[in-house]
This record gives C-alpha cells, sequence and structure tokens, in this order.
DNA sequence: AGCACTATACCCCCAAAGTTGTATTTTTGT
DNA sequence: ACAAAAATACAACTTTGGGGGTATAGTGCT
C-alpha cells in the first residue's frame, strides 16, 4: 500500500460519477485517475492509462456490460473489476466472477459495500454485495413475470444480434446484408432461436424479447 | 438565504444517496435533514420533519414516482420538488412541471444541473436540465419507429383485439376460429393494422404494440 | 337521406416465414 | 489437444404473411 492505487470509474450518469468521486476521494489508499461515462472512453481510458481497479456501472447503453468488462479484460489483464450494478441477478453475477470480475457491488447497498469491496480485492479476496441475498426474494417476484427462463444461457451473440434487427422489422435477406452473411445462416439462426426459446413465430419472439427487455 | 434550506433526498440506491450527500454537503445555504430510500420513508418524513425542498428519483420501486409527489404535496404543499430521473421523456416532464414539481434533473447530467437546479427554484423559476435538449434527438431516433402517431385514434376496437391475438403468438386463421370470423375477414384486418401504423410486418407491429403498451 | 367509417368477406399472387434435415468451419472452454 | 458449442451454409417443401384489388352490410353522425 505504498502509492495509492489508480482507480478509474464508468457510470453514465455524470451525477453519479460527481457523488463517487466524492465517496471515493476519502479513502486515502486511492487515486481517481480517469473517468468514463460510456464505454467507448472508457476503452480509450485503458489504452492510454495504466488503471489498478476500474469500478464500471454494468448498464451502459452503448455496451453491453460483459463485453466492455472483456475488452478492458483484454487490454489490462492484470486491473481489477468491480461492477456496480442496480439489478442483482444472481445467474449473471455468478458468470460474471467466475470470468471476469472480482468484485460485484449493488447501488442499493450504500457506500461502505463499496469500500468493503475496495478493501476486499485489495487483499485478492472477490466480494460480492450481502445485500443481494436479501434482495433476492423480491429480485425473484419481479422475474415471476417471465416465468421460468434461463434465456440469457440460451441465446448466443449472433442469436440476440439477429433478434434486435428482426425487432427493426429487416427481413432475412436484409439482415444477412448487413451481417455479411448468407440468406441460408440467417434463416437457421431464426429457426435456432425459435426451437430454444419454445416460440412459434416472429411475433411470438419479439413479444419475448420486449418481455426480457433483450432489445 | 439566512438560514439554511432544509433539503429531504429520497433515492433507494443507497450509494448513490451517499454521494448526493457528499455533493449537497459542499453548499453552504442548504442542509439535509432527511433521507429516505424508498418512497414510504419519504413520507413518513414529511409528515414529522418540515421540508424546503425535496430531491426525489422517479423509479423507486414502491410507489410511482407521480403517486409519491402527489402523497408528499398533499402533507407539505408549499414544499418545493426536485425530481431526479435516469429518463427523459419529455411528455412526462410536461405533465409533471404543470402540475407538481419545481425542477426535473436527469442522471445523465453532472452535478452542476443539480446546483443550477437548486438555485432556480430558490428564486422561483422552474428548472429542467439542459441536457434533455440534447438526448431528445436520441429518444425520438428511438420513437421513430412510431412516427407521427395519433396511433389510438386510427386504431379500432376490432383491430386491437386482433393485435392482442396476433402477440400471443396465434396466425389467422386461429384469430378467425377464435373470433368466429372468416379467415379472410383477419387478414384484411391484418392489413389496415399495418397500412394505418406505417409498419413493414408483423414484427415491427409487436413492437410498435410493447412501444405503445396497448398490450 | 346521405356520408363516413367499421366490420365483414372474397380472390390472386408473390415473398417471406417456418420445418426438417445435413454438413462444414470456427471459436471456445477445459 | 480435444470436445463442445457456435456460426456458417445449403436444399426442398409447406404454411403464412403481405400487397393489390373488390364488395356488401351495419353503425353512427349530421
Amino acid at each position: 500500500m505504498n502509492e495509492p492505487k489508480k482507480i478509474l470509474i464508468a457510470d453514465d450518469h455524470k451525477i453519479f460519477l460527481d457523488g463517487l468521486n466524492l465517496i471515493l476521494n476519502e479513502i486515502n489508499y486511492i487515486k481517481i485517475v480517469a473517468q468514463a461515462s460510456n464505454g467507448k472512453e472508457a476503452i480509450e481510458a485503458f489504452k492510454n492509462i495504466e488503471i489498478d481497479i476500474a469500478i464500471i456501472d454494468l448498464n451502459m447503453n452503448d455496451f453491453s456490460g460483459i463485453d466492455l468488462i472483456s475488452a478492458l479484460k483484454s487490454i489490462q489483464p492484470k486491473c481489477k473489476i468491480i461492477v456496480l450494478s442496480m439489478v442483482d441477478d444472481s445467474s449473471i453475477i455468478k458468470s460474471l466472477l467466475n470470468n471476469y470480475i472480482d468484485a460485484y457491488v449493488i447501488k442499493y447497498g450504500g457506500k461502505q459495500e463499496l469500500l468493503e469491496a475496495l478493501h476486499s480485492i485489495d487483499q485478492g479476496i472477490p466480494y460480492i454485495s450481502p445485500s443481494i441475498n436479501l434482495n433476492q426474494l423480491e429480485t425473484e417476484k419481479k422475474q415471476s413475470l417471465n416465468n421460468g427462463n434461463i434465456w440469457i444461457e440460451k441465446l448466443t451473440k449472433r442469436e440476440i444480434e439477429i433478434i434486435k434487427l428482426i425487432a427493426l422489422q429487416m427481413n432475412s435477406s436484409q439482415i444477412s446484408e448487413k451481417l455479411f452473411l448468407s440468406y441460408y445462416t440467417v434463416k437457421t439462426h431464426r429457426k435456432n432461436i425459435l426451437q430454444k426459446l419454445e416460440l412459434k413465430n416472429t411475433a411470438g419472439l419479439i413479444e419475448f424479447a420486449n418481455k426480457n427487455n433483450l432489445l
């Protein structure tokens, strides 16, 4: 703990970024060396500045959280990642902790949790907000609308990409042009998507996509 | 500006509350006298403490924003309300400003905007984040699927009925059986619906129906 | 009585979606 | 290095959707 840890913070709510700044300024063994309000800025910063710990909001609008984190890790593999999120989907948390990140802190928790997370990963111990277990019941209630569903594990990146284009009223041949694919490939993907999700047609697919907000 | 303004802050993200605290502590003419992390706590506080200005997050999970604000106003009508929100739906903003609230600040903006809002309503002038106008273009892009739209005036009862069944993954012949209609009639309705709404296909229709929540 | 709108029904044609099945290459995880 | 998963590609076939018409009976408003 000789020199302060170099921190990047990223969140698309600037006002939150401001608050975070003040919270972290109270701690002496860290120093904020970069701020980003979207994924692109975060990646830029990673290319130029050495970062020890990155505190990242999961729900930024230009990148999906997982994509962003893996991009950052590929630039600076040694950097520790703390994910700040508003949701506490335990399946996502598990996959994140196994792969890329070192701590998962939900915003429902106070600053105390963030400080604990910093302290914990400083000692090489992964951290998950204790509040998550408390809130889990509520979350599960909210999710009872979309029943069963481990859809996120079922769908691949490509498939989700295609669903989004379908929602934009594109047909298979237009999608194939857009993605530089064969028309047949797009049809295959559509076939697989409907099969995986046990849906009957495009109407059901778009309805599903909306209910599970993956658009 | 003799004695400091008494402020309540409410947000269900405690860590955000912590940050807000630090931001507002830098200002000398206000004082935080109450904090709430849900609607119930906010109402409790309003019953017990005199509040000059309430800074409220719109998206709390136990109350809808509008319900909460009207409840607070009924307890302390003189209290000024600043709404903090993540979304910039201009139609909501307009109705809010006309009725209950004195300022609308989006979190995408920095703390500067919140400070300006405080200053502005202190002088009796309503405030809206300038960032909203910048972001409006994007919002309008998202809404460009349903352009122009006074759709509710365009669609007939029967048409809406059919849209709902389409969203349930029924095809035209199934719908015709369900509604005791000819298959051709259902096809005609679908044709007319797409024409009226200027949509290309069923995918677009379901997307539209979701965005305009008519399901 | 006349007009506009809604709901109903039918036809043809083509394009698109959906089904079933096979098969190769590429990426990824262990 | 190996196996599994994902992404790619193609074909034949059936069903459905969407665009173009046309037409008639009912409803409601003026």
